[in-house]
DNA sequence: CCAAGGACTTAGTACATCGTGC
DNA sequence: GCACGATGTACTAAGTCCTTGG
């Protein structure tokens, strides 16, 4: 990305006369203040110092040697004793653990009898307690162990995770199996027998045939040339692949299609049975023991091999994802601990016993090139300590906000370019929740945040209105038409001007790291992020506080999740619409037509029966607007249709049965029999629809009609409501903010104020996740 | 100092499972 | 009791921010 307005780029005559543009932007503002310089260097240093020591006294930090120190402090003598898998056992334990091949008993952790490894009892040795009170305190421990309130406990050191972590390591996919002879690519129509290797790329692409994914250019591009690549490796084939066009899948593709299928059409104890030998061989490595407590492992898996799925227009998207070998993971576990055994016949990349971290395993990922981690799962103490830690920081915000909001303000006028970049960018991070919005390379889908945004997000209405319209993280898309502040108004018109053209940068001077170091000195640990967070649980505290306590638990739980989606909707958090979307609020739409069709019927009904009642109020027995003659039309076929082929259904139903039974199939003359009386059901609305009259049944009164019109009259409020709520969510993700953005103790103070059972508004693993939480805070908590 | 790399949080989607209305 | 939509979970990509090393 160019940076057009950068130092280098702009040479200083240029850059006078560009100043003396932004000034006539100014209008109705006195002049000189308002003038923008653009700086050099020099410039810059001076009034950027002054302004520093101004807002430090405004906002008072800590001094900064002081503050040195502290850092000094945090940091951790680190342990980083890293131990390459030459045959070089674990030295301290003494014992020789072999890497690889032999599978010496001490490779593994050892459990024994009640199951606790022998880290922990040695941790309790070392907690000094004498055998008669660990005895003593045993079963109470065995109950601590699993609920281990670290919310309650008082050490708060950051950088040293733990003193010891055992694990059992990672778990590897299976191997490729090849497909079975007679399913093969063919090329120009010619069958093709690939080597394994390169057969189960073109798998891959097989598998995912009919997904948008393999529709798209870039990724059959980069799919095929890695397909090719893996091809020429492992020693080609006989026929020369060359064209993807020429590539047919559709063998593979249905292989594996037909493989889906038979999978779901196995019994229930089939399926059991497989999921319980799944789950023997996963029991190892879905736990560890972290300070000799038992926690449960999140992606003990090692990712298999596929096709990079690359969100939005990713340049990489389709290429190989490849397997990953024992070779290439680094494992990181206690000192004097049991190492996992590796695959037979493999080694680690490496051990390490690095204390000042929480991951278990990593490895180098070959697309991007990234480290993937082996991490505790989202309900384990360290997850949920920082999780802790982060909202505490949030709501530490409160005692800064306005402090920084009234700098930001004053800020907006800076006559510092780069000052005036940062307030305008504050503000909208504060403001409309923007993301920071790193630097992004060539090689990866184009996409911004508030600092990364560019001459063509932004547009403008006057006289305070900007239509923002980029694609944001997951390269969803950000459009927002806002009023906003004056200023900033004036200040992204300013940060857009010429010369500045499509491609440019708006903030050009500021970047996420000048932000945050800015930041720091209102809070320490305050970054961009923490205003989301902020703003977010802010927001979902105003609206909860908005919400009446009385009505039903259903209704209070609609209100919470209303107000939930306030905040998802600050974050813009989204979801596509599911294909069958469409489709099914097309069949609500019809299905409050129905009710809305009987409803009128029981009022002609009622009407016939009580012809005073239609004279004295005749708009009541009116059709309801929507309810023309086509509409009512179709929705009888419909209704018709549908009962006769419930009929149909119902008949094959019982003959299939019958049939399996071995016992006598129904008569044909059984199912028109059945018709008839769907026929009768045809005929007598036809006749209504003719005669304009209802056919009454006997023992029909006002008072019964009434109450069945009322019942109709409920449901078409209910189903409309649900209708909506339907299309107001189906674009709006509330979960995302639910779990990283809402202070959870705002939904267990919502539970136990308004009476709603917490279990209504977060799942068993949410539970688990935030149960610090649902501890924590009472009926009072306020963010 | 700054670019690259490392560590960790945040994000939507694909798929599994649940529960509910017919 | 079953089909289907809703809900929940697993997965892994894509961010942020800090640390590291040249």
């Amino acid at each position: 990305m160019t940076n057009a307005l950068s130092d280098e780029d702009v040479p200083l005559s240029q850059r006078k006369s560009l100043a003396a543009n932004k000034g006539v932007v100014d209008t109705g503002k006195k002049r000189k203040s308002a003038t923008v310089k653009s700086e050099t260097h020099d410039d810059d240093h001076v009034p950027l110092k002054k302004k520093r020591a101004t807002a430090a006294a405004v906002a008072p930090t800590k001094a900064k040697s002081k503050s040195k120190e502290i850092k000094k402090e945090e940091k951790p003598a680190k342990s980083t004793a890293s131990v390459k898998p030459s045959p070089s056992p674990s030295k301290a334990s003494g014992k020789s653990t072999k890497m690889n091949g032999g599978s010496k008993p001490t490779s593994e952790p050892e459990y024994d009898s009640d199951d606790k490894p022998l880290a922990k009892r040695k941790m309790k040795k070392i907690d000094s307690k004498t055998d008669a009170e660990e005895t003593s305190t045993q079963e109470k421990e065995e109950e601590e162990e699993e609920f281990y309130k670290w919310w309650e406990a008082e050490s708060n050191d950051n950088s040293v995770k733990w003193t010891t972590l055992v694990h059992n390591g990672v778990l590897f996919p299976p191997p490729y199996e090849p497909l079975p002879s007679h399913v093969k690519l063919k090329y120009n129509g010619v069958p093709v027998a690939l080597p394994p290797d390169a057969e189960e790329v073109a798998g891959f692409f097989g598998a995912m045939l009919e997904t948008e994914h393999a529709k798209n250019k870039v990724f059959q591009s980069n799919f095929f040339s890695d397909f090719k690549d893996v091809l020429k490796q492992c020693g080609g084939s006989h026929l020369k692949i060359e064209k993807f066009e020429h590539c047919d899948f559709t063998d593979i593709f249905n292989y594996y299609e037909e493989k889906r299928i038979q999978k779901k059409a196995m019994t229930a104890a089939e399926k059991k049975k497989i999921k319980e030998e799944k789950d023997k061989l996963e029991e190892k490595y879905k736990v560890c023991y972290l300070d000799g407590r038992k926690e449960l492992v999140g992606n003990f898996r090692i990712e298999p091999p596929g096709l990079f799925r690359g969100r939005g227009s990713h340049p990489k998207t389709g290429k190989l994802k490849e397997r990953v070998m024992p070779e290439q993971v680094t494992i990181n576990i206690g000192l004097n601990t049991p190492i996992p055994q590796p695959p037979d016949g493999h080694e680690w990349a490496e051990v390490k016993h690095d204390n000042t971290v929480s991951w278990l395993a990593t490895w180098k990922e070959n697309i991007n090139g990234a480290q993937k981690y082996v991490f505790l799962a989202a309900n384990s103490s360290l997850k949920g300590m920082s999780d802790f830690k982060k909202f505490e920081k949030a709501r530490e915000l409160k005692n800064h906000i306005t402090g920084i909001r009234n700098d930001y303000t004053k800020e907006l006028k800076d006559e510092l370019m780069a000052n005036r970049q940062r307030a305008t960018a504050m503000y909208l991070i504060d403001v409309l929740a923007l993301r920071a919005g790193g630097e992004k390379g060539e090689d990866e889908a184009d996409t911004v945040g508030c600092c990364s945004l560019r001459y063509e997000h932004v547009a403008f209405k006057p006289p305070n209105t900007v239509v923002f319209d980029f694609l944001g993280k997951d390269s969803i898309r950000y459009y927002q038409e806002v009023k906003i502040d004056q200023q900033v108004y004036k200040n992204l018109k300013l940060f857009k001007k010429a010369p500045k053209k499509f491609g440019d940068q708006l903030f050009d001077r500021l970047d996420p790291p000048t932000l945050n170091r800015h930041l720091q000195n209102y809070m320490p640990g305050l970054t961009a992020k923490v205003f989301r967070t902020y703003n977010a649980s802010k927001t979902m505290q105003d609206q909860l506080d908005k919400i009446e306590n009385k009505g039903t638990v259903n209704e209070k739980y609609v209100a919470y999740n209303a107000a939930n989606r306030t905040v998802a909707i600050l974050c813009n958090h989204q979801r596509t619409v599911s294909k069958a979307h469409e489709q099914s609020v097309g069949k609500i739409e019809d299905k409050i037509l129905e009710i809305k069709l009987q409803r009128y019927r029981l009022k002609l009904m009622m009407g016939q029966v009580d012809p005073e009642m239609k004279k004295s109020d005749p708009e009541y027995f009116q059709p309801d607007t929507e309810l023309d003659d086509s509409t009512i039309e179709r929705l009888i076929d419909q209704i018709v249709q549908r009962e006769k082929d419930k009929v149909t259904k119902k008949f094959q139903k019982e003959n299939e049965k019958r049939a399996a039974e071995n016992g006598e199939l129904l008569p044909e003359s059984e199912l028109t029999t059945r018709m008839k009386v769907v026929e009768e059901l045809e005929a007598e609305y036809k006749k209504e629809r003719k005669t304009g009259k209802a056919e009454i049944r006997n023992g029909m009164t006002v008072e019964k009609l009434q109450a069945q019109i009322e019942k109709l009259t409920e449901r078409i409020v209910n189903t409309t409501l649900q209708l909506k709520d339907k299309e107001d969510n189906s674009t709006v993700a509330l979960t995302t903010s639910k779990i990283n953005y809402i202070d959870p103790r705002l939904t267990v103070m919502f539970a136990k104020k308004y009476n709603v059972p917490i279990e209504k508004l977060f799942s068993k693993t949410l539970r688990e996740k935030f149960k610090w939480a649902i501890e924590s805070a009472d009926a009072n908590w306020r963010f």
